[in-house]
DNA sequence: TTCCGGCATGTTATCGATAACATGAAATGT
DNA sequence: ACATTTCATGTTATCGATAACATGCCGGAA
């Protein structure tokens, strides 16, 4: 009896199929991975052999023979309930699947620390690329990254020097436009609200934009009405309370689904939108044109930045070398509703 | 020069630690896994040599060889997109991250084809567990789950003959509660609501609930006030309108987000809820208790899910034998509130 | 006929870590 | 003081596939 006794619980080998075809494992290497390497008849002989055994690759082992590499791409985000990272996978995950390739997924909590282990534990599986959708601040995590050599692409903000690579539209940029509509409309008293500053570099980017825009149109930056709140429907109402109170006469939500939490908010309340107070939502999530009144938003590319993304690990892989660093603007929009 | 010219873009072997650190690598193996094999001394001079050399362990060798495993549990959702998956896969990674394992991501799209595609390739990177979010329906996608020996853990639904393990609510009964407490409040022409029950078996055995509570209360089950839509808000909106034009005073949302899509849009219309018509909502969204009127719901305990999922996959691969099938049930709880 | 070249297939070495076994020194027991 | 265990470490073989090289066969050019 040979040393595979516990037929029951473990995967076929290329061996086995090898030897049910009568040919060599590595005839079965080529059929599955050059086919035009191998005649018609064996082709066959091997493609029976697979089906009868229910053979399945051993990407670990072949992966660590061919390049040392898995056909994974790991993705880490700051918090996997959130839907805008969602989108992004998906078009990551789309553009992948085409060529075999997976996704890996690590959620870092919005913890520097975590962050960390995550990168350590994702570099130990030997991704063949990785995703980072924010900035990534333990600098010996930045140094395992740039190290690996393995193409990273960072896709939170649109940084000027990234690591490797970066897909984004700018914070900064989309800050600054969604607030100058606002005076544009005539609001004097605008408002803001985001998820906190420090520990998502995005939200202090968007609040640079806001200040700006200000400063531009000569209008007063008053520091209570700017604040900072957890994210979630509940606390964006709760942070348009507070706000009106302060005097605002329009709300700019840069963070999460905060908009609609207040939309919601004001209809409880009776408040008329705009009139009362005006909201601009920051991302424009499906649920934002089915409020009353529908809001303005801006509209990010989400799911484009994830395609766009693996699209660039896939050339690296292709062995273009891209003129570093990278630096891929997808800009943003604004749709103008009822709401400002 | 040594085979490794090409420094710069390579990841440190074990080998490179185990030369600076004067000792051999199975001792930096033993260091790195076992610390309490290996004295004190040689240990800091072995971390100190990892962390010069920046060494990231290649899971995808020491995997081969111990166990032919990666630490890595795949899962299979329908639709990344869609948050209620988002909190079981964060249950199972809070349980997974404190053994050091992470999670392979994929999405089926909800077609049985790329399902079985999908579980070929995460078969193939061998991982130490699966979690379906759904049925598995593909015959060989099924007999390949079984052969791997790996522990398969279904989320979708209670079924009573699953493939390994099985960890849910039942459909079913959820959707025979929630109709049974429509009928409890008076009304009598209940509408319902769903995904398209061909291709989510969750739909039909909801909607199996529906027409059972009817039943029960000897109800007559009118065809013209039961419908299939497509998932999303405005979606929702749509077919609340249709069954109120059917003649319902009730109806029973059974999927996704369609229900807050519905009070939207009766708070567009200015319908009165309840009154005009009640809503129900299968899922408790966080928004669903921010519309006005707030959403009576199902709670599923959906994060509970995904963490009970990853802790059988753990018992078992510490060794724990279960009397198979597995079947656990999370149970469900009707939340009460304005709208029915 | 002879020789060369392409095609289908086989053989061997290897990827990087670890299980299993081996070794030598210090510690312990009697 | 000598046998025996314990402890720290080293050596060798191996996980399963594949790169690199080798072989043998057949057909066409010379």
């Amino acid at each position: 009896m040979s040393r595979r006794a516990d037929q029951s619980a473990t995967h076929a080998r290329m061996q086995d199929v090898a030897k049910r075809a009568s040919v060599s494992a590595m005839t079965v290497s080529r059929a599955l991975r050059a086919p035009d390497q191998v005649s018609e008849k064996t082709r066959r002989r091997i493609a029976r052999a697979v089906r009868d055994v229910g053979y399945v690759p051993n990407e670990l082992a072949g992966g660590l023979r061919a390049f040392n590499r898995t056909k994974l791409v790991a993705a880490i985000v700051p918090s996997v309930r959130n839907s805008l990272f969602a989108a992004t996978s998906h078009g990551m995950s789309d553009a992948l699947r085409a060529r075999g390739i997976n996704l890996m997924l690590g959620d870092s909590h919005y913890s520097p620390d975590e962050e960390e282990d995550l990168v350590t534990a994702f570099l130990a599986q030997r991704p063949c690329g990785i995703v980072l959708h924010d900035v990534v601040r333990s600098p010996h995590a930045r140094k395992l990254l740039l190290k690996s050599g393995i193409p990273v692409v960072e896709v939170g903000d649109l940084t000027r020097s990234p690591l490797d690579m970066v897909v984004s539209y700018s914070n900064y940029a989309a800050g600054k436009a969604m607030t100058r509509h606002l005076v544009e409309r005539g609001y004097r008293r605008i408002g803001f609200a985001s998820l906190a500053t420090a520990i998502t570099a995005r939200s202090a980017a968007r609040l640079k934009g806001y200040k700006a825009a200000l400063r531009e149109a000569a209008l007063t930056i008053d520091p209570a009405r700017i604040i900072e709140v957890e994210g979630g429907f509940a606390s964006g109402g709760a942070a348009l309370v507070k706000l009106v109170e302060a005097g605002a006469d329009a709300v700019f939500f840069a963070g999460d689904v905060l908009a609609v939490g207040a939309a919601l908010e004001c209809q409880r309340r009776g408040w008329r939108v705009p009139g009362r107070v005006a909201i601009a939502s920051f991302d424009d999530h499906e649920i934002a044109a089915q409020v009353s009144p529908a809001l303005t938003a801006l509209k990010i590319p989400r799911y484009e930045i994830g395609r766009r993304a693996a699209e660039l690990i896939l050339e690296r892989h292709s062995g273009v070398k891209h003129r570093k660093p990278v630096v891929i603007d997808v800009g943003f929009e604004i749709i103008a509703r009822d709401s400002t």
